[in-house]
DNA sequence: ATGAAAGCGCTAACAC
DNA sequence: GTGTTAGCGCTTTCAT
């Protein structure tokens, strides 16, 4: 249990001075063969490992990037750092996992954290307003952030979002399509920009279809919400057909209620969902939803973060496709 | 965009040296306070903001854990992430995350990258078996790792595991006491632990119980296998009336099957599962599962690493009990 | 092509 | 209580 070798003895054992090695380690040089072997050899003999942590102090940079997230255990998130853990990996970053849990005070401090240096970018992920400014401040205080999914109104940072407005759109034109007329909208917190987008794109796109919105309820992309909102809109009964719901969350609120009172899915009431991350092809039936592309948001999150860390100008908001995964939970109606 | 000011400047803005600021801000120094006073002025005046990679190397350590899984996108392993982040977060270490996808030479790496103190400690998780008994000796090979969830054999260091014989048990248990006398059981890979322990718990506790397993079929812990076994169960027809399946990916194939072939669950066919990671109470009916407490396996696996890390003697296998959560996919046999 | 030397910013003996 | 002095292990001018 000695002390680990250290650049100075490969170094010695190689007889070069530790100058030399660490540019042929880092690439930086060419050296004669008979050279490079002898390095080579004195390492394998040493068992020699590079410090990152000098090596992160000498550079100033450590190559490691963080993501916070407000839950990993939720499957969006889980796919979305999926996805990025994998082209960090490829880009040879590592990642700091961080989760929030919604708390403003976790999210300013793992902002706060980026700045001390303790990653060199920082992936952010939020699930709520920014009640007071406060994150909007920190971010912009900060360099090397990316905003994904969610956005914080006032910073003015690289964003990448899905393109909710398409994905409400394509919810209603499909339930149009199969004939529905009267339609609801069970929605996350009005106050954000994914719940109002795709609430904007689902009523934009029903102008002049001949179809309406009965009722829309937003809340928390929550199943509480769903279930809350679902038991609502069936006692009060307007004659609703089909309804969208903003999330698989909300989705799996209204399902209990759905099979608490028996209301056969796709045939007494059609149902179409935002997300795509839980398995909906196992429910009985399949839940037809609008998809987010997590792989696309995750890559494009560590590309721009990237290009911003190599000095690239601000690109702006980015819009990641969603995609319409047609199932059974949409009844065709006459 | 000047450089970050350091402890140095610090000190000299505060009239003190770098020590005594280092020192008060360790906490392992207790200053007169108009010395604090003038510390804390100096810090806030300056926006200062210790760098970690400089702490890092000289201390030789990071307050840094690696978590490495086989895949974040996995509801188990993603619940497993979140109670291990939870943890270590409380404990005011972070967490670095490392997905292996099962490839073996991820598995190697990420012990390597541990052994480079990239990291101060591991957690570890596999999923399959390590064939050569290289992943043991690299783990051997390291200091602070504790392995979670699935054995690797051969490695001694700690281990935190389910009780997956009790599991097991209790799934043989419930059935039988429902009156089930004919059952199946669908399990992940026969070379494994976990599986092995189940499938073991589940027949020791049949012994005498008048029932009898009709079939076993073992493969991997995927959809797939799942739906293989469960049409090759269904096809060479045993009279079987229960299932029990490995893990909530063997009965999600399942429950493709007997959706497609339109056999009720609960009542043509009852089945039970192990994990209950996925949201298992919104199935149609709601699944009966053995819970594995990700919570209690991520707080044991940190804390166990904790220690290890501070020196105490190894731990030998923990393990964490699981529990029989009653749904409604076993049917009560007359 | 290779080396010497000066940091990077912090911590930890060891003094006083 | 506080300062001095060495490092921690690597990178990087600047020489040669």
């Amino acid at each position: 249990m000695s002390k680990p070798p250290s650049l100075q003895h490969v170094a010695k054992a190689a007889g070069l001075s530790p100058a030399t090695v660490s540019r042929y380690l880092n690439g930086s040089l060419v050296l004669p063969k008979e050279t490079a072997a002898r390095i080579d050899a004195a390492i394998a003999a040493l068992n020699y490992r590079p410090n990152p942590h000098a090596r992160s102090l000498s550079r100033g940079k450590s190559d490691t990037i963080g993501l916070v997230i407000p839950d990993i255990a939720n499957p969006f998130f889980a796919r979305l750092a999926a996805a990025v853990e994998k082209y960090a990996d490829a880009a040879g970053i590592a990642l700091m996992l961080c989760s929030t849990l919604n708390r403003p005070e976790r999210e300013l401090d793992y902002v706060e954290r980026l700045r001390r240096n303790y990653v060199d970018g920082l992936l952010f992920t939020t699930n709520h307003q920014d009640e007071n400014g406060a994150l909007a401040a920190a971010i912009n205080a900060s360099a090397n952030i990316v905003v994904m999914d969610e956005d914080v109104d006032d910073a003015v940072v690289p964003k990448v979002f899905s393109d909710n407005i398409q994905g409400g759109a394509l919810a209603a034109r499909h339930l149009v399509e199969m004939g529905h007329r009267s339609l609801a909208h069970i929605g996350g917190p009005a106050d954000i920009m994914s719940a109002r987008e795709r609430a904007q794109g689902f009523s934009e796109a029903l102008a002049g279809s001949g179809a309406e919105i009965a009722a829309a309820l937003y809340g928390a992309y929550t199943a509480e919400h769903g279930q809350k909102a679902m038991e609502t809109l069936l006692d009060s009964d307007r004659g609703v057909t089909a309804v969208f719901a903003g999330s698989d969350e909300i989705l799996y609120g209204m399902m209990q209620v759905l099979r608490d009172r028996s209301i056969r899915v796709g045939e007494e009431m059609s149902v179409i969902t935002f997300d795509d991350a839980g398995r909906l092809e196992l429910f009985d039936p399949p839940i037809t939803a609008i998809r987010q592309s997590t792989d696309e948001i995750g890559r494009l999150g560590v590309e721009t973060l990237m290009r911003r860390m190599s000095g690239d100008a601000d690109l702006g908001t980015q819009r990641v496709p969603v995609e319409l995964i047609i199932r059974a939970s949409v009844k065709r109606l006459a």
